[in-house]
DNA sequence: TAAACAGATGCAACTTTGTTGCAAAATAAT
DNA sequence: ATTATTTTGCAACAAAGTTGCATCTGTTTA
């Protein structure tokens, strides 16, 4: 784990600070996508919020994590695959909402359809969240 | 203009009311989106902020808009199409965010594709948020 | 390894966004 | 026209996010 968290920051040229090893790790450790108060939250406040904010701007900025609109509009961050690179992401992949435990998390095998625009549109990017009930909450 | 505005106060059994009547007229003379904020410097903050969210929020429940998830997380508003009654919509269409001129649209013709979920997931809505460039700023 | 540099952090102050309770005003019903 | 019901505006507040700056930490180089 440590040592993922160390690969990831120096792949990235970041230097190993505290709140980044902290933060990373709260992501790897978890499947689901995190909110910004989340993350507060599981650090213990023990980092300053402006720092938690910009922590998450670099990571956005770096590609290591991706954001993903929800429709209560929230902001949720989640760890982007390896293939995304500084910049431009490549998060081909669907994202669910479950209405019933509250986690947000990413499909990564579930990619995102072709959609056929009317004439004269260009899509630069696609972005599909998918609301119900997640396979754990469906066992009950 | 101003008979279809009270139309459809008066099908959802809400008062017509200045607030109400100057927001919808801003959805009907517009074709795309609105944000609060929008809303708010288009009636020349005539409407405290309160009613404007309060008025929002009462034709949100009333189906008479309907919120975008964006992906920058602002939050949007448009006009839904008359067949969305009280409680549930049925916005069946996929949305559009021009990156050039910042407008966000209904593409009514274009319908949600089904998405294939994996063992156990359940959905109960999709939303698809398209990004790039529309019709007018592809003709420069 | 210590000094020097660059970058990251914490603090304070502030802006923006959204919420709640309540009294006053506007709308609808009689 | 009067009453009852909603709606509105105000004030105060809470949450979310931003900025500038001094201080501290991590990294680099000698």
């Amino acid at each position: 784990m440590q040592e993922a968290v160390q690969d990831i920051l120096k792949k990235n040229q970041l230097s190993i600070t505290g709140s980044r090893v902290k933060i990373l790790e709260l992501f790897l450790e978890q499947q689901g996508a995190l909110a910004h108060g989340d993350i507060e939250r599981r650090t213990g406040e023990k980092f300053d919020r402006v720092t938690v904010y910009r922590t998450l701007q670099v990571f956005l900025n770096k590609g290591i994590i991706h954001s993903i609109p929800t429709s209560d509009n929230s902001v949720l961050y989640a760890l982007c695959k390896d293939d995304c690179g500084e910049g431009h992401h490549h998060d081909n992949h669907v994202h669910f909402v479950c209405d019933t435990c509250g986690t947000t998390m990413c499909l990564d095998d579930v990619t995102v359809p072709a959609i056929r625009l009317p004439k004269g549109f260009k899509f630069s990017e696609i972005q599909v969240v998918v609301n119900g009930r997640c396979k754990d909450c469906n066992q009950d």
